[in-house]
DNA sequence: ACCTCAAAAATGTGATCACGATTTCACGCC
DNA sequence: GGCGTGAAATCGTGATCACATTTTTGAGGT
């Protein structure tokens, strides 16, 4: 089981963006796609020599994170590291993406168009190829572009925020978890139904088939940590 | 409307605490209880010399309000602000409170014993007093003392930083809706309702007192922003 | 009085240094 | 060979400096 490590510096970011930014958005993706195992402990110093930067826009970036409960600050020796998940807080982490998802799905129907939807399906399709070829790695951002791809369209920032803080907790140890099981019973996921229903244009439906589909990906890691 | 400024330093908190903490929890302190209005620009050196520290672990205080929107950089001039509320942004706020905060009085009332019960009524007892006096100040500080005593006990840490950070970014608002208002019409509180059902052990009573009781407050800043 | 515009002050960002605490690791002892 | 033990490396934290950009200000002219 290999961790591919931290993501690549976006070199082909804008200018504009501020090197914290990028630190940011480098670490928090690389995050949500698992590619950091729950318990590894980081450093400023290495993850600033690691991206070519000084430590401070990491200490910017990190503290986000740390806010955001996305790392935490070990408190006996106040070393860095991505938190792991007792089954409290993994209930929690299920309640609440319960509650936002299926919203953001709901208010992102409603702003759908064709083009988006081929996009969905486009990353439905590489979702797909990677659960065939056994791609842990691959199934895993193809899934966190399909839901975050809906989410967008939303228009609604704090939702969108609060999912983003949800997954990049969970991401990790879902990594860890569809690692374990395999790829062969990944999360039957709703994905085609979901689709269908935009299509239709029944919010409703798309509503429904997002919980379902946050509350199977959720039940097999409260499984997982409970067994 | 006099605005009390800046809340003073804690001075009395633990050594241990590092001093970002520290910066952190008056700034937050001041956010919730609304002592700073919205659109209100604040600076790192500012800051950092009212608090009488060096501008470094100001930095790292607002950069953890800023992940949690509680202030922001306005995308032209990169300066820091205290956001002001859009309607759209309103509605977020109050249906994610409504979903959270019922739950975290839930899960309190499964653990409240007889001495927090007798907390709750004083800090009721001194949101009243502040009512009759017309001291708006007196009631925010009465009324977040209420809520988060009794969301404390929940022992679910996700769920209670949601609820800190929702009203990390509804209190500048609430302040100048209910100063403007006045101490009269506030809400009509069912605080009292809550504590009889606390006291009687119904937990389904509690949660749905505190939804009302979170609705009632939120519709009435709803109102004033359209109005 | 009122505009104009250049000098001065203030701002966020990033790099670098210093410090105390903790971890790491190799050397030498049992 | 295993195991403490001290030196060296590494850690997070805070302060200070440098820089480009923006805001504020105040003097001069009309």
């Amino acid at each position: 089981m290999g961790y591919p490590g931290l993501n690549q510096f976006p070199l082909a970011m804008d200018d504009e963006t501020s090197i914290h930014d990028q630190v940011y958005e480098a670490l928090a993706e690389s995050l949500i796609q698992g590619q950091i195992p729950p318990g590894k402990s980081v450093s400023l110093r290495t993850l600033a020599n690691e991206l070519n930067v000084s430590p401070m826009p990491v200490r910017e970036a990190v503290r986000r994170l740390i806010a955001q409960k996305a790392l935490e600050l070990q408190p006996s020796n106040k070393r860095l590291r991505v938190p792991s998940l007792s089954e409290n807080r993994l209930l929690q982490l299920m309640t609440a993406r319960q509650w936002v998802e299926p919203e953001l799905a709901f208010l992102g129907a409603q702003k759908i168009t064709r083009d988006v939807i081929v996009e969905l399906k486009n990353d439905d399709e590489r979702l797909m190829a990677a659960l065939s070829k056994g791609d842990v790695d691959g199934y895993m951002k193809a899934n966190y572009a399909f839901h975050f791809r809906l989410y967008n369209l939303a228009e609604a920032d704090l939702f969108l925020d609060m999912a983003r803080t949800l997954w990049l907790q969970s991401g990790p140890f879902m990594r860890v978890v569809f690692g374990r099981l395999g790829t062969v019973q990944l999360p039957q996921d709703h994905h085609q139904e979901l689709i269908r229903a935009l299509e239709s244009g029944d919010h409703a439906a798309v509503r429904q088939h997002m919980a379902e589909d946050v509350h199977e990906g959720m039940e097999l890691m409260l499984e997982a940590l409970k067994g």
